[in-house]
RNA sequence: GUGGUUGUAGCUCAGUUGGUUAGAGCGCCUGAUUGUGGUUCAGGAGGUCGUCGGUUCGAGACCGAUCUUCCACCCCA
């Protein structure tokens, strides 16, 4: 065997019928998107390195795809860097543009630069490829797709109330019904971390508390002594740990632990209001549950924090998160400019319809009707049909050799078509078709009208 | 970036302590059936065992490197 070519790791061919899948999945967040009223924009898969470096902490920087520079990329290189092996120092000088990481951080770019043309609050969308330097696994890939829904210019809270709906409602229209859409607020992780006396180590703190799920309480608490954190601190977190109930009795339990925090307070005031107006409003079958050890996005969120979770015994990481970012136009030299939003991993939620056999039927239909080749008067007179059909909107086409019959009908066969069409002199001569249903194996004659009448 | 794991026919996988010509099921091709696919029967094609190197009289099997798969960590959709 001669060697075989082969994508880099992480990468993946679709075939036809799983492009048919995604399509699915692309179309029916798109139309959700625009009902809601957001706009699609597009931004390039790569940016300058600036625009992206130093947006996603140093773990997100090593995540970067960088681009090489075109021509004698080493003649700008710094001769020390070089000399001394500095990789990061020199990675700058060698490349001035890398991939797209997500669609917030370009938005962001985007809304700076064309902030005069913009009318706010803007609402967009973006579905598009983003890339990441990661090591693969499970439902990792290092190109997949978001698709993204942001605010921009309204500090409104409606927004986020609007956005759960708009997690219910995409959710619901791919029949994946029992999310949970995980809520949490920044704030609030603010206000716990100033009581135990650790805001310097916010990061640190929400990183390890993130973790409770995973690995339990003892290795969190572990971590954060690992980390500095007092245990006077811990000792305060102790009704954190332990807390239950449903979404009011949680809040009432962390009133107490924040009664001395104003940025606390703050955010459970914020979760009230998006909780009260779900509970007017109904959720369709998705779940709406506070989480106070989600901790994502910490480097831009500054308030909401979203996060979803596919239906229980499906074993996949968040299919879809978000938040609100109140200054993150800030780093492009643009203030006071509030943001909210939420992604959808598409390449997952692939996975977990994948799983739970939810793709409809229909998804993968390529051809309504084949018409068999029985010679070239025949295949003539089988295109002018074909040629009426297509006009009124139906898929169809002529199997295109001479090949013997069984072959022609082997290959309806394998591309799981519902039907054939059979005309041979016989036809020809009464001006009739015979359709064939493959299922069945049903056989009726049909003149062109009645042909289309069938499809139509 | 760290640790582990996988790779044999198109696909799913066997292959004994290293020993002739590497197997099975499914799929594929041909015919029985030149106006009928999915069932059946008969026959057939297809592998330098991921790649490169090493140990050995002899390697699919042992060793090393590399690529790939999947998993855990980090982080994350």
């Amino acid at each position: 065997m001669a060697q075989k070519p082969s994508i880099p790791k992480g990468t993946r061919d679709f075939s036809p019928s799983e492009v048919a899948k995604r399509n699915y999945i692309f179309s029916t967040i798109r139309s959700q998107f625009e009902t809601y009223g957001f706009q699609p924009i597009e931004t390039p898969s790569f940016e300058n390195s600036e625009t992206l470096m130093g947006k996603y902490g140093d773990e997100g920087d090593r995540l970067i795809f960088k681009i090489l520079n075109s021509g004698d990329y080493l003649k700008k290189v710094d001769e020390a860097a070089y000399q001394t092996k500095d990789s990061t120092k020199l990675a700058v000088d060698i490349s001035e543009k890398a991939l797209r990481y997500d669609l917030t951080v370009p938005f962001a770019r985007y809304v700076v630069q064309h902030q005069n043309e913009i009318e706010f609050p803007f609402k967009r969308y973006q579905m598009q490829p983003v890339w990441r330097a990661d090591r693969p696994q499970k439902g990792r890939f290092r190109e997949f797709y978001q698709c993204d829904a942001d605010v921009v210019g309204s500090d409104s809270l409606w927004q986020e109330v609007e956005f759960v709906q708009l997690y219910d409602a995409v959710f619901t229209a791919l029949s994946l019904e029992g999310v949970t859409i995980k809520i949490n607020n920044r704030k609030i992780l603010s206000g716990i971390a100033e009581v135990i006396g650790a805001s310097d180590k916010l990061i640190d703190f929400t990183v390890a508390l993130d973790k409770l799920d995973k690995i339990g309480e003892e290795k969190v608490k572990e971590e954060m002594i690992g980390k500095g954190i007092s245990h006077e601190g811990i000792e305060k977190l102790q009704p954190l740990f332990s807390l239950s109930g449903d979404f009011g009795a949680q809040i009432s339990q962390l009133q107490d632990i924040l009664s001395t925090s104003e940025e606390g307070k703050k955010g459970i005031e914020e979760l009230q209001f998006i909780e009260k107006a779900i509970a007017e409003l109904g959720l369709k079958t998705a779940q709406l549950q506070l989480d106070v050890t989600l901790a994502r996005g910490l480097n831009y969120y500054t308030g909401a924090i979203f996060e979803v979770v596919a239906p229980k015994g499906v074993q996949m990481g968040s299919i879809g998160g978000g938040g609100r970012y109140d200054d993150l136009t800030g780093i492009f030299g643009l203030k006071n400019m509030s943001g909210v939003g939420i992604s959808f991993g598409l390449d997952r939620i692939y996975l977990v319809l994948e799983e739970l056999g939810l793709f409809p039927e229909t998804v993968t239909k390529t051809l309504d009707v084949l018409f068999i080749n029985f010679g070239t008067d025949e295949a003539l007179y089988a295109m002018k049909a074909i040629k009426a059909l297509r006009e009124q909107g139906i898929h169809s086409e002529l199997y295109p050799d001479t090949a013997k019959m069984g072959k022609q009908m082997k290959h309806a066969d394998k591309r799981g078509l519902p039907y054939v069409v059979l005309v041979g002199e016989k036809e020809m001569e009464q001006q009739t078709f015979t359709l064939k249903h493959m299922k069945s194996g049903e056989q009726v004659s049909l003149t062109l009208t009645e042909l289309i009448a069938k499809f139509k």
